[in-house]
RNA sequence: AUAUGUUUAGACA
């Protein structure tokens, strides 16, 4: 029952914490198998409430004496760091994940690569996306989104457009999320003509455009001033029927 | 009751 309300729990003080760990102890020793997800949960509960350093607490326990670690627990803790803004100790604990054995997968790159993107250190996520090819990690949507995204961001257009065309080598194909952020990469860059381009491009791949696809395109447009276009592109969407999820 | 991606005017802090 108590165990119950911990994992149901919405927040906790730092009391609490410690009764937590307590408690996952208690069981263990008692003969009780307490899984590794019982405390990925609390993990992730106390990075969403800003307590990292709780969340390290019972990382550190699961190293010394609890469940060992799987990739669920490092990728929540490290999208929980990243969030926080502690990119730097995200990335110890990436480096500590692999010194214990437990391979990275698709989803601790892309969290990391979105997380660099973000602050400015895209250089960072293409050394990422090396690695994963090293370590046949294989790349998807996701992380195809949070380079372009993060390329975009750094100014680097052309390189972002080379990752679009990348896509297909890798057996994938662009869905809407993909168009979009490149499209808002081009607007942001004053390329609003190549950004309609890949409106044309994307109805033409079957990929269907949504509310953000029409957002950023007129925002891409409203601040060159092209009032007409913006109009164009709203018309457009109305006459699309297009709804908010 | 566990982890990752795209657009933004305003208000709040």
């Amino acid at each position: 029952s108590m165990f119950y309300k911990l994992m149901n729990a919405k927040d906790f003080k730092s009391g609490q914490v410690r009764e937590a760990r307590l408690l996952l102890k208690e069981m263990a020793e008692r003969g009780w198998i307490v899984g590794a997800i019982y405390y990925n949960i609390l993990i992730s509960k106390l990075c969403r409430t800003g307590q990292t350093a709780q969340a390290c607490c019972l990382l550190e326990d699961m190293l010394e004496e609890g469940p060992t670690p799987d990739v669920i627990t490092y990728s929540t803790f490290i999208s929980g760091l990243c969030k926080g803004g502690q990119v730097t100790e995200a990335f110890q604990i990436f480096e500590t994940m692999k010194a214990n054995n437990c391979a990275p997968n698709t989803i601790t790159y892309n969290t990391l690569i979105h997380h660099v993107g973000k602050v400015g250190r895209i250089v960072d996520g293409c050394k990422l996306f090396e690695e994963m090819k090293t370590t046949h990690t294989r790349p998807d949507l996701v992380t195809f989104t949070c380079l372009i995204s993060g390329l975009c961001k750094a100014g680097r257009i052309e390189e972002a457009l080379h990752k679009f065309y990348d896509l297909k080598t890798e057996g994938l194909s662009a869905d809407v999320v993909i168009f979009n952020t490149l499209m808002d990469g081009l607007g942001k860059a004053g390329r609003t003509e190549e950004a309609g381009e890949l409106l044309s491009l994307m109805k033409s791949n079957g990929v269907r455009p949504d509310l953000v696809t029409y957002n950023t395109l007129i925002d891409g447009v409203g601040k060159e001033g092209r009032i007409d276009m913006a109009f164009s592109y709203f018309e457009e969407m109305k006459s699309r029927e297009i709804t908010p999820d």
